[in-house]
DNA sequence: CATCTCTGCTTAAACGTTTAAGCAGAATAG
DNA sequence: CTATTCTGCTTAAACGTTTAAGCAGAGATG
């Protein structure tokens, strides 16, 4: 920077002027800094500017455990979204455990991070950290800022099993502790209506008898008369899927099975899974959106009183994806079948056909 | 840290020797200031402190494709190994075209990073940027720093399907531009021995004609007399077995299929799916162990001579995962059947049974 | 006793920005 | 013609560290 001030013959101050718009400089002179700017290649030192404003351009990312299957998406969006409005994203896994989480957070400030985005895990609530937080978790969480609307995501299925005419339905959930799951089931049994039969399987309580991804029994709950298997998450969905078929049961034509998420796998699995999306991209824009404005007012009146971000938490709508585990079931009441659209083609291609 | 200076009646330089070990402070002074800087909560200023010095304890992390379901465990082997050298990982996606990677990059390189390390879209060759580099990709790409040796990993699975008495087998990979596929092609046919008649086939291929997720005609391989199908992904294994499964083939009883990454859903899977891990943690600490010492290197001559990590690739051992999903041919000759320990039990909770 | 070395600290400069304050000249107003 | 305002720039301080250089006193050495 001294170097182009030197090279035009001002001082350095002129040319962050000049660069940053922000003070009086002649038109003319701005456009001989760019240009010299441009010409030697001249990079800001992000460390400096930290320094000088205290503003380091720099999120942090927590997320309860990478391996979780959705993280990919998750971090994606996230980072996407942050490069839009220039800042780069700090990753940090809490392995699990909350003590992990918390000393994740607690590197991330000591980096000077600006601002955190965190996707906490289930059950765990976010206490005050010294900074601009968002919480990506579900709308009914307390202190959630933005997420998709998975009750809505489970209605949409509730409804579209019922509406091919299933009239007993296994919801499959991992844990009873996750609020998300909690939402997606609230939706699903309103979206089923009080005229479907309906159980709800826990795969961690099965695990603590039987070990860790035994099976889940899903033959049995079939032959008891279960024509539609909903699960909470596609790796459940995944789970079921073959666990049905390797016992023989065949997906779509004997029972149907559903997913959450829309994972890599779920499209390529045969048959591929119907499943609910979120449109991570967006929640990942109101996250930073909601995260920028704090930032900003922090910066404006820098009382600390605003430390967790509190517009009224957005809830995103998510999109039902029809693709070909589900299907009216063997005794469907003819007429039913409105939302069948597909046959079931061996080479049938097709990625997902979306409802509405 | 003038606080700290203030309240002994030092000087702030003595406080950041003391705290850092650097230049000459009595003992007892050190304490003190140790004491004192736990008292009030001090933490330095990472801004300050990479202005003065021009390192950031910052490395960057380019991914090829964030949705990658390997992705989870690279960046969370990679995160956990930079924290335990004091170091944040700096998250770019380069959403799989070159044009994003270099952009990518070159964020990175404007944050102030102080190396990167790079899973490179298969195909690429990472040109020469302005820091420290490390590749992480496999052996016999030119300018690999450090992974998991893929070769040997196709060889376990090539010897194990051998030994099981398979003769005829399916390869199945998805594109032959990557560098990681083609090793572990290598090894897998190297282990399968010159008897062992076998085909290869590209996903990609199949799809141009059929569209993308479409099926990959198994079953008809099946007819033709394939016993066994290595798929070079775990993904790709998935969509086999569903493939097969849904088309009626039993899998393991009438053929086996084998995938590679040990990825999340490999083992809820029924039958759960034999694979080959990675030992992501070993290539994470020697990735950034080689990052390490270029770091240091640079910061002690900094001549800039060394831009690249090139101790000779480390390649790290891969581990054959021995589950349900393989087993001996129904032709298989019998004694052929070392490998085949695990009765297929339908409750066979068993995570996964470690060859050798 | 004079000189040298070592110890434990201080002083001061530097890293590259931002930004408040100031200042000379030109334009405008009375 | 003087007083005011505006314009376009400069000066200087500040952010919080690190680190080279310096310096006074204590102990060792000749």
């Amino acid at each position: 920077m001294s170097a182009i001030a030197a090279a035009l013959g001002v001082s350095a101050a002129t040319v962050s002027n000049a660069l940053s718009g922000k003070g009086r400089v002649s038109p003319e002179l701005v456009q001989r800094v760019r240009a010299k700017a441009a010409e030697v290649g001249y990079v800001p030192s992000l460390a400096a500017r930290a320094l000088r404003t205290g503003r380091t351009g720099v999120l942090g990312l927590v997320l309860p455990d990478i391996s979780n299957p959705l993280f990919p998406q998750i971090a994606q969006a996230i980072e996407n979204a942050a490069a839009n409005v220039g800042y780069g994203v700090l990753i940090a896994d809490s392995r699990g455990d909350i003590a992990t989480q918390t000393e994740a957070i607690n590197r991330l400030i000591e980096r000077g991070i600006d601002g955190m985005l965190i996707v906490p895990r289930r059950g765990t609530r976010i206490s005050d950290v010294g900074c601009p937080v968002a919480v990506l978790d579900t709308p009914s969480t307390p202190g959630n800022t933005v997420s998709a609307d998975h009750w809505d995501g489970g209605m949409q299925v509730g409804r579209y099993l019922a509406s091919l005419g299933h009239r007993k339905v296994l919801i499959i959930g991992r844990s009873p502790t996750s609020n998300v799951q909690s939402d997606r089931i609230g939706g699903v049994k309103c979206g089923l209506g009080s005229e479907v039969e309906c159980d709800t399987l826990w795969s961690e309580k099965v695990e603590e008898i039987y070990g860790p991804n035994c099976m889940l029994g899903l033959a049995e709950r079939a032959a008891q008369g279960f024509t539609a298997f909903a699960a909470l998450s596609d790796l459940l969905a995944l789970r079921a899927l073959t666990e049905l078929q390797h016992a023989g049961i065949s997906v779509p034509d004997m029972v149907s099975v559903s997913g959450f998420d829309d994972s890599i796998w779920s499209s390529v699995v045969s048959p591929s899974l119907t499943t609910v999306r979120q449109d991570m991209a967006t929640v990942a824009d109101l996250a930073i959106a909601a995260l920028m404005r704090v930032i900003e007012a922090d910066a404006d009146a820098d009382d600390a009183n605003a430390a967790k971000v509190t517009s009224d938490p957005d809830r995103v709508p998510m999109q039902l994806l029809v693709r070909q585990s589900t299907g009216a079931p063997k005794t469907a009441v003819p007429g039913a079948g409105a939302f069948h659209p597909h046959a079931h083609h061996p080479n049938n291609s097709t990625a997902g056909e979306v409802k509405q």
